[in-house]
DNA sequence: AATATTTTCAATAGATCTATCGAAAAATAA
DNA sequence: TTATTTTTCGATAGATCTATTGAAAATATT
């Protein structure tokens, strides 16, 4: 009877925790492989027992992955809430939302790359809650955007939702080129993303000799 | 007989034309369900012919992704190669790099997309020649940024290896979500891309709140 | 038109993969 | 210890998927 909910205090305990390794080395196998090319002999050799075990678990490929996208942006939306909330100056509050995208690649690596690379694959009847959720942290992450251009801290007529969405598709290349250099930490790497993002490379003096892009 | 090296002019361009075809709709697949999601039934099914037609003009599964790649980054290296030995100013070179680089997703857009994402599963057998054209476009990228700092173009300090990597990934998530907004043009994503990396989105005059990272 | 070559196809071998089922093993409770 | 429940396992059905083969269809050549 593979139901954690309808198990007694103790041993339902002991049933998640087990479905945590389980979770956990599927995330590893879909990072690795990928989903398609990840097998659930493969998970099951991760975790050194039978394939047909993991229906214990979980009760399709597919649940699992939904399963582990979801626990890859656990958290993601509230702490994005506090940082907006802050009384805080945009740049700031850009900063620290590049931190916290990137953060969880220190601790979750393998649930952070299922995430951005094989959440294409999840069928549609499993993508809601993800999508609201999708759709909730890029609002915000936007507002902190447009609220920073209102208080004239970023240039004026910056294209916010074109920004937001580069601003994160920058951070979730973090960990295909984090693992080319080990002298840097995953908050130097955020640190280097916002400064490049609020600053640029040209020394502030400078004039631009290339032409600058106008918005449509 | 499957072989167009040994056909005679007329005959082999011939072949090499439906070979063509038959890459594009890899790539189409490729790019679509992921190497791995995409069988050889779907490439066939967006031919309209039987599956087993294919090996005519592949041998592999395999071959088709290496194709697949090496037409996606053909001429790359030459097109930087000469940006490179422009005599222009490094901000216009940068500028150009971009350009250059995110160029093809306009005529080749799931080749690109083949290459960015499933280049991974290439069997290592087939990476050499692909590996060597990576490392040597990387080179050049890379010059580009340590001649600008060198000529005081760009900020004293700036850690090229790792710039260049960042900016080469942030061009590669470009496919993904330009798609997102259709009311600009690949040039213009390509110019917010160099204007980003070069201004920054802070005006001028101000001052930063935040703290600057420091290189290690 | 008759012949030769190129291209496509149907059939299929052999491998692999997901998910199920009932039994064995392990853990817990009585 | 014995009985009960939870967890793991072997076997396997059924559905893929890759690649091969020899024949048919289409095209080109004589």
């Amino acid at each position: 009877m593979p139901d954690g909910a309808a198990k007694p205090g103790k041993m339902k305990d002991k049933y998640r925790q087990r479905q945590t390794e389980i979770f956990d080395a599927a995330a590893a196998v879909f990072a690795k492989k990928g989903y398609h090319g990840a097998s659930t002999s493969d998970i099951a050799a991760e975790l050194g027992v039978a394939q047909s075990s993991l229906y214990y678990y979980f009760k399709s490929k597919d649940e699992a992955l939904e399963k582990v996208c979801l626990h890859s942006i656990k958290g993601y939306v509230e702490r994005l809430q506090a940082i907006v909330a802050n009384n805080l100056p945009a740049d700031v509050k850009i900063r620290d939302a590049i931190h916290n995208h990137i953060e969880p690649v220190n601790y979750i690596p393998d649930y952070f790359l299922t995430f951005v690379g094989e959440l294409r694959y999840l069928p549609n009847n499993r993508r809601q809650k993800l999508n609201n959720m999708i759709a909730e942290y890029n609002a915000l992450f936007e507002q902190i955007l447009a609220d920073g251009v209102t208080d004239g801290f970023f240039i004026k007529g910056l294209d916010c939702h074109s920004t937001m969405l580069m601003l994160i598709a920058q951070c979730n290349t973090v960990p295909f080129w984090f693992g080319k250099f080990e002298h840097y930490s995953m908050d130097q790497l955020a640190n280097m993303l916002a400064d490049n993002f609020l600053l640029g490379a040209l020394p502030r003096a400078n004039k631009l000799n290339s032409i600058l892009g106008e918005p449509p």
